[in-house]
RNA sequence: GUGGUCGUAGCUCAGUAGGUUAGAGCAUCUGGUUGUGGCCCAGAAGGUCGGGGGUUCAAGUCCCCUCGGCCACCCCA
């Protein structure tokens, strides 16, 4: 490591992961603000789960033929020798948690997580993203499936995001979903002459993953193919009915798709995609979750039903750029404090931080001039003058930044008050513009 | 992992058929006002032209490799 050197390679973060500065950062405070009242009535409760687990997890959670198992993994040995693998996801460690701790049930709990997958980089596909998510523990009822998926729509709605579609879909249970494969292959025997070249390969392994390939060739071939809703048992197609008509009821509007088929083989009945229309076609996913009531067992926990969403931030985001949604707030600094370097500066830039007030100063005796300059730049509402005149006389003078008033001269003792007198007033001020500007 | 495309200051981009010290706008800083923002004017700073190698008297310009971004496949958030 050490003795391979840089050169004039400059240190960046490494392919398919980036740095969020402001102020895109200001948006995921005010994404991950909302998402966190709102799962807070809906009575989740935040989990924070390790980055590394156990690499056999996912192994387990996913199954062998995933993707994401296969070739997507960062998984590595640490110095002791442990397999480990970065969270390609946020489901299975909620449920190695839930075994470990067996907390009473049932276990809402909400999260913001990192997820690691080894893919070619694209603009709204990296090898580092985020997710806000919720996973419910313990409940098998179709009227908490629609709840769920209420909340994620409530939460990619708060964004302002419109052009946005809820694809659904049940995948059946182990009891009627083995008869369905088994028809489908049967189909897709008499077919893959026409399917493509990727999946002529392999539809004997994947058998319904061929329904969600994109190819033209896939996509006529698998037109007749029967079809998941055909197939299901009784208790899958009422839990299905009961699903969809609770979203009509919580005026929900839906897509059924039979074609949606959620990439994790721990999914059972329910499955749900929400996709925007305002994003290229590719990447078009900005959230998704499922029901998994087999995913505790398989994991050698007590048989324990679950459902949950994840929503991609970064593809969120993204979404919105393209709506025009979510515009980032100001800085707002309510005070600047320009000095020439006198003492007592501190303290008075402390008592108005106290005061609730958020104020700038400059550190490096700068001209005057360049302060102000500074203050009207960053858009500060007022600014506290202190020179040597002042700073002996024991005032401060208070320049109005935001308004055409001429500058007062205050006594120090009084200029907390005076200062958040002046900042209200010019936040009045600034308020009544964009009302003037928004009904122009 | 496969294929394609792009890569010049912090940002957006110019850069003639390879030819002197690589430019502009915006942003930043300083000064014009020996104690006062926004406008204006002047100036400064900022680049090993992603990196490495090659061809050439000469490479930002041509060739190869590599890294990174983007697009498609694949997969998904």
């Amino acid at each position: 490591m050490a003795d391979e050197p840089l050169r004039s390679e400059a240190l960046r973060s490494p392919a398919g992961t980036h740095d969020v500065l402001w102020p895109e950062s200001a948006r995921w405070e005010w994404v991950v603000g909302d998402f966190a009242k709102r799962a807070s009535l809906y009575g989740y409760r935040l989990l924070v789960t390790p980055v590394i687990e156990d690499a056999r997890l996912f192994v387990r959670g996913f199954g062998e033929t995933s993707d994401v198992v296969g070739k997507e993994m960062y998984t590595f040995e640490d110095r002791g020798g442990r397999p480990l693998a970065l969270r390609p996801e946020g489901t299975a460690p909620v449920v190695r948690s839930y075994i470990q701790h067996r907390p009473v049930l049932p276990w809402k709990v909400w999260y913001l997580t990192p997820a690691f997958r080894y893919e070619r980089p694209q603009a709204g596909r990296y090898r580092q993203h985020h997710q806000i998510g919720v996973e419910a523990l313990g409940v098998d009822s179709p009227l908490l499936d629609a709840e769920v998926i209420e909340m994620a729509m409530s939460t990619v709605r708060a964004t302002g995001l419109r052009n946005t579609e809820l694809l659904i879909n049940s995948m059946g249970c182990k009891e009627c979903r083995p008869a369905y494969e088994s028809a489908l292959s049967q189909y897709l025997a008499s077919r893959q002459g026409g399917l493509c070249a990727y999946h002529h390969e392999h539809w004997k392994e994947v058998p319904l993953r061929v329904l969600d390939c994109k190819t033209e060739e896939c996509r006529g071939a698998t037109m007749d193919a029967p079809r998941i809703s055909d197939h299901l048992c009784s208790d899958c197609r009422e839990s299905f009915d009961t699903v969809l008509g609770d979203l009509d009821a919580l005026g929900i509007s839906y897509t059924t798709d039979y074609r949606l088929v959620r990439g994790f083989d721990y999914y059972t009945r329910t499955t749900f995609e929400i996709v925007s229309h305002s994003l290229d076609a590719a990447q078009n996913a900005i959230g998704g979750g499922g029901r998994y009531n087999g995913l505790a067992e398989a994991l050698s926990g007590p048989p324990t039903p679950g459902i949950g969403f994840g929503i991609g931030m970064e593809r969120l985001l993204v979404a919105c750029d393209a709506e025009g949604c979510l515009p980032v707030p100001d800085p707002s600094v309510d005070v600047y404090v320009a000095d020439l370097g006198q003492a007592g500066t501190s303290t008075l830039v402390h008592d108005l931080r106290n005061a609730g007030y958020s104020v700038e100063r400059s550190y490096e005796g700068r001209s005057l001039k360049a302060q102000l300059r500074s203050a009207g730049r960053m858009g500060a509402r007022i600014v506290l003058i202190i020179g040597q005149r002042e700073a002996a006389a024991g005032e401060v003078l208070l320049k109005p930044l935001a308004l055409d008033d001429d500058q007062v001269v205050v006594a120090r003792d009084a200029i907390v008050h005076e200062a958040s007198k002046w900042v209200e007033r010019c936040r009045r001020h600034l308020a009544a513009g964009r009302v003037a500007e928004r009904s122009r």
